[in-house]
RNA sequence: GCGCUUGUAGCUCAGAUGGAUAGAGCGUUGGAUUCCGGUUCCAGAGGCCGGGGGUUCGAAUCCUCCCAAGCGCGCCA
């Protein structure tokens, strides 16, 4: 066995400074070692048909690069020692035997896991293909052919968007990022609703704001209940929108040619306008542009959501009662029928909801990932079931929810309340904390925990804020390549990384191979922080590396290697960093 | 009351398909650094993984019961 690594190992136990070693991804190297594991069971008797060697990525060092556990799988079958079955694994693993320019030591540990090594040769090939992929490193294939559609923030336009849009848009903006990344073609599409009740009275609100606009002498009321009465115009909706932007709008209509000042729905479609233009903008700061904006009202006018009822009503899922059209939702396993048509022959919400997926389903994605946050965790499986039922395949629908959003100034919740407009707007927080934090902060968590947003770790401008560790990691291997180049360093030379021996510099390559599966992950779970996270190690090895193997001084042939593999951990932070939406700057 | 989600270090959170001694950041304590950017690095302390029971070679992870929090439970969206 060649045992390259395995020198290294033991002239590194000497090295003063253990690394915490980031666990590396690597699913070449596993299928490499899938079919070498199931070629040694064969000549060993062969496991059972089903048999996949299953594996892991040690967190501790000392358990090699690679594990796998096949041998205590396998106990029962063979009714041997998981030990003794490794040791046999080990040796006709040997005798192949497995490629040494891959895997330089397999060791048996522990219950039985068969601990593999990976090769300096590997790794440095490895190092030599990022720098060949440069700007597309990290794209893979699965999705190759595929098309995807992600539907988010889909708020309706009665008003600026709020800090938890802002978890929905980033989140669904990421997720299609991550899927184009994985070879999906992918679309984002934004659904609204400008029939409904909201709207009505949104137009009605800008209305009265304007007549009263208009006429100062108009009549005013109190609405809302103490301490919260606010003073309104006469024709102000009960239950209208109270934010200042209601009112902005109402006075630049003030003077308007052609403006029926009895005509409401005048006023809802101006209010419209000005609101979906302003949602854009905003969007557009954190780099989201929509493919298309889809109106539920479509649905209506092709006839969709009747010939659903339809077709429910011969599935024996829909009836009639008290004079509405009910879903059998107890079908799916719900308490309690719901209601599909009101009395009064509108639909529920539930009905375009289901339409409108039966429409995408029909247009043929092969994956439809929804961002939802908390409050729809009761109603989305009534959709899901009602696609399944009608015939479609609706494993491809996948529902990301996403608990809500709390800011936090000086250790405390920031209050916040629709109703009485004390929101704070996603243009806001930008303003406060900058696009990037935004973004980022968004993303660092996992969906289903609640996000709490500390604005004052958000404008810090230190290690102690994660976006700013990591792009300072970029910038400052930019200022080195910068130093290096004023030098001439490596001018001319060739590189060669197989002069990286390093505890530190063996880290940050194995490291930097894990960017391509860390974006698989993400992207087929639908969770962006795991590249987040990902990113953050990348970060740590550089650090390390940077403090105990410098570049420019460095003898020059050893320099240029050296400035390879900052090149590519550059590439590496860059690439993460474009999938999450998040600039890479050059300087700070 | 019912459903879904969550409960891991003082705080904010990771923890992959069930794997080896449960990890990080912040904070705290101590140290390093004449240097390619001090927006850096290293180390220590800190844990009944909400609690009980179960499944198995093995459980933070799966099942079950209990406790606590969030969200939802309308002919509103």
């Amino acid at each position: 066995m060649i045992t390259v690594r395995e020198r290294n190992l033991e002239s590194r136990k000497v090295v003063d400074c253990p690394f915490t070693i980031s666990r590396l991804r690597n699913p070449f190297m596993q299928t490499y070692l899938h079919s070498a594991i199931l070629g040694a069971l064969s000549e060993m008797g062969g496991a059972p048909d089903d048999f996949q060697p299953e594996f892991q990525q040690p967190g501790n060092p000392d358990h090699g690069d690679l594990a796998c556990n096949a041998a205590m799988q396998l106990a029962r079958h063979f009714r041997k020692a998981p030990r003794q079955i490794a040791e046999d694994l080990k040796i006709h693993l040997e005798a192949l035997p497995v490629d040494p320019d891959r895997i330089s030591a397999i060791e048996v540990a522990g219950p039985g896991f068969l601990n593999f090594r990976f090769s300096d040769v590997y790794l440095f090939k490895a190092l030599s293909s990022v720098l060949e992929a440069g700007a597309s490193y990290g794209r893979t294939h699965s999705g190759e052919g595929k098309r995807a559609l992600v539907e988010f923030v889909s708020a309706n336009p009665t008003g600026p968007l709020t800090v938890g849009h802002g978890r929905n848009a980033v989140l669904g903006d990421t997720v299609a990022n991550l899927l184009e990344w994985t070879g999906f073609e992918v679309d984002r599409e934004y659904y609204f609703n400008d029939a409904g009740r909201q709207m009505r009275i949104l137009g009605e609100s800008v209305q009265a704001r304007y007549l009263a606009a208009v006429n100062p002498d108009l009549a005013t009321k109190m609405i809302g209940d103490p301490p919260d009465e606010t003073s309104v115009p006469e024709p102000f909706p009960e239950d209208g929108y109270l934010g200042g932007y209601i009112t902005d709008i109402a006075i630049k209509l003030v003077g308007q040619d052609g403006l029926d000042p009895n005509d409401s729905e005048q006023f809802k479609k101006a209010a419209e306008k000005t609101i979906f233009a302003d949602i854009e903008g905003t969007l557009g700061r954190m780099g989201i542009k929509m493919d298309a904006f889809f109106n539920e009202k479509s649905l209506y006018d092709s006839g969709q959501v009747w010939d659903i009822v339809e077709k429910f009503r011969e599935l024996d899922l829909a009836y009639d009662k008290d004079g509405a059209v009910w879903l059998k939702t107890t079908a799916f396993g719900k308490e309690q029928d719901t209601v599909l048509v009101k009395s009064s022959g509108e639909p529920t919400y539930r009905l375009p909801d289901i339409g409108y997926h039966v429409d995408k389903l029909k247009r043929g994605y092969d994956r439809i990932v929804d961002i939802f946050g908390a409050d729809h965790i009761a109603t989305f499986p009534d959709v899901v079931a009602g696609t399944r039922a009608l015939g479609f395949d609706a494993d491809r629908i996948d529902v990301v929810i996403y608990q809500f959003v709390t800011l936090v100034r000086s250790g405390q919740p920031v209050k916040m309340s629709t109703r009485k407009a004390t929101f704070v707007t996603l243009d806001e927080l930008m303003n406060e904390v900058g696009e990037d934090v935004t973004r980022f902060f968004f993303l660092m968590r996992s969906p289903n925990t609640h996000l709490e947003f500390d604005l004052d770790l958000a404008k810090e401008a230190s290690d102690t804020n994660p976006v700013f560790y990591l792009q300072y990691a970029h910038a400052r291997i930019q200022s080195i390549l910068r130093k290096a180049s004023e030098l001439g360093l490596g001018n001319g030379l060739e590189a060669d990384v197989t002069l990286l021996t390093h505890d530190a510099e063996i880290t940050l390559m194995k490291t930097l191979m894990g960017l391509p599966d860390s974006i698989v992950r993400a992207a087929t779970h639908s969770e962006p922080h795991r590249l987040a996270g990902y990113l953050r190690e990348v970060a740590v090895a550089f650090s390390q590396f940077y403090n105990h193997c410098r570049i420019v001084g460095e003898e020059e042939k050893l320099a240029a290697a050296r400035l390879q593999l900052a090149r590519a951990t550059a590439l590496v932070l860059c690439n993460g960093l474009t999938v999450l939406g998040i600039s890479a700057p050059d300087r700070m």
